[in-house]
DNA sequence: GCTGCCGGGTT
DNA sequence: AACCCGGCAGC
């Protein structure tokens, strides 16, 4: 039923690709015919629909892609493609939406990551919106059968939107793809085939399914790869890697990013555009956390002072409370408090002194004075009562 | 003596 | 809690 599903979501889903393969070269149709083909033989036609619709995308989006890195926007190039793949879900990889989240951002870091530490190189676009897409749509499409190594060339290709650096890279490297749908756990040289799938579900499907496996860049990228966790839903579920073989296995699609994981292989570029993004997610929210929790700290340092003030507060509040014992006219209020957080500081030691002998009597005229006995009932509460006045503190 | 207010009592 | 008052102490 998946198979079947993909393709019907593929190409219910993104139209834009059958529109692009009739836009496209004759070459695109004789890789619409083979693809037909299989599609007879085979109940999942459609991944080879995809297949083709994202070659075909592919290398439409490689020729946008030049045209629009002539023009000067790498980014922007996606768009002309874009029409396509922005129409439906299904983006291609290569188009990346960079835009999606922060494409170009990822890309370049991704790249980076992925060339690998051997050959840094510049180029990784393909892949580094691989990554990006696969985070975003994540495993959700239906499994898919075979591919064709072939094709993931020209896929891989055609996800550079510059031009051939990144497949001399990806040759040099000896990036490896693996498809990480459900049903196919093929490892191809090429890119193409873990496009296909992922073309049928989606764009973002597409990269998480497939991954690039780097022998050189190995470490670096199962590191990188470890750390993106790309979503933690794809992680969660995938607990059990069913096969950490790089060449087959089909592993759900959460699991993708397990195997690049555990590969040491993990694909240098795809995975580290993946997990870079999803690390950066992840760090970001660990920085997050952590700054939470620093920032509290600090926060907590800093403030101690002030909190020690505050424990003034606290401590206030007895004073408060003492300021009560004069009986508390609402009237005072306000106005005493302040003095009383005063008082209460400095206040407290005397007090006990005072307690012993008796609390030194105000300085100042009270209710009584000021009113006289004449207008008791102007008097404060307390000086009524011959309490300590409120009114007029001292 | 006046004043401020603590301590205690009454309601 | 509100109110009142005796009484002490500082001025």
């Amino acid at each position: 039923p998946d198979p079947s599903f993909d393709s019907m979501a593929c190409s219910e889903e993104c139209p834009h690709l059958e529109l692009k393969r009739l836009g496209r070269d004759p070459d695109t149709r004789s890789v619409s015919l083979l693809e037909q083909k299989r599609k007879v033989v085979s109940s999942s036609i459609d991944v080879p629909h995809a297949r083709r619709s994202e070659e075909e995308v592919d290398m439409d989006k490689v020729t946008a892609a030049m045209v629009l890195t002539s023009l000067s926007t790498s980014p922007l190039v996606r768009s002309p493609p874009g029409p396509k793949s922005d129409s439906s879900p299904c983006h291609n990889l290569q188009v990346p939406s960079s835009g999606q989240s922060s494409g170009g951002y990822w890309s370049w870091s991704a790249p980076s990551d992925q060339s690998n530490p051997s050959t840094p190189s510049p180029p990784l676009s393909a892949d580094s919106f691989k990554p990006f897409r696969v985070p975003s749509l994540g495993p959700g499409q239906g499994p898919n059968g075979p591919e064709d190594p072939s094709l993931e060339d020209q896929d891989g290709s055609s996800l550079l939107f510059d031009e051939p650096i990144p497949r001399k890279r990806k040759n040099s490297m000896k990036v490896m793809f693996k498809c990480l749908w459900k049903n196919c756990g093929k490892v191809l040289s090429t890119s193409a085939v873990p496009n296909r799938h992922l073309s049928t579900p989606g764009d973002a499907t597409k990269d998480f399914y497939y991954t690039e496996i780097k022998l050189n860049t190995d470490s670096v990228a199962d590191g990188l790869s470890s750390l993106s966790p790309v979503s933690p839903s794809v992680l969660s579920p995938p607990a059990p890697p069913p096969s950490p073989l790089p060449n087959v296995g089909h592993s759900d699609p959460h699991r993708p990013p397990q195997f690049d994981t555990k590969e040491s292989h993990v694909g240098g570029t795809t995975p580290l555009s993946r997990s870079a993004p999803s690390a950066l997610y992840l760090i970001h929210t660990d920085h997050a956390y952590q700054v939470s929790p620093h920032t509290q700290i600090r926060s907590v340092v800093g403030f101690t002072p002030t909190n020690s003030s505050s424990f003034s507060i606290s401590w206030q509040s007895p004073p408060v409370t003492f300021t009560g014992n004069s009986m508390s006219p609402s009237k005072s209020q306000g106005f005493g408090e302040q003095r009383s957080q005063t008082i209460a500081v400095l206040s407290s030691p005397p007090r006990a002194t005072t307690a012993l002998s008796r609390k030194v009597r105000g300085e100042g005229k009270k209710c009584r004075k000021v009113y006289g006995m004449e207008n008791r009932d102007m008097w404060c509460t307390a000086c009524r009562w011959k309490k300590a006045c409120q009114r007029f503190t001292d």
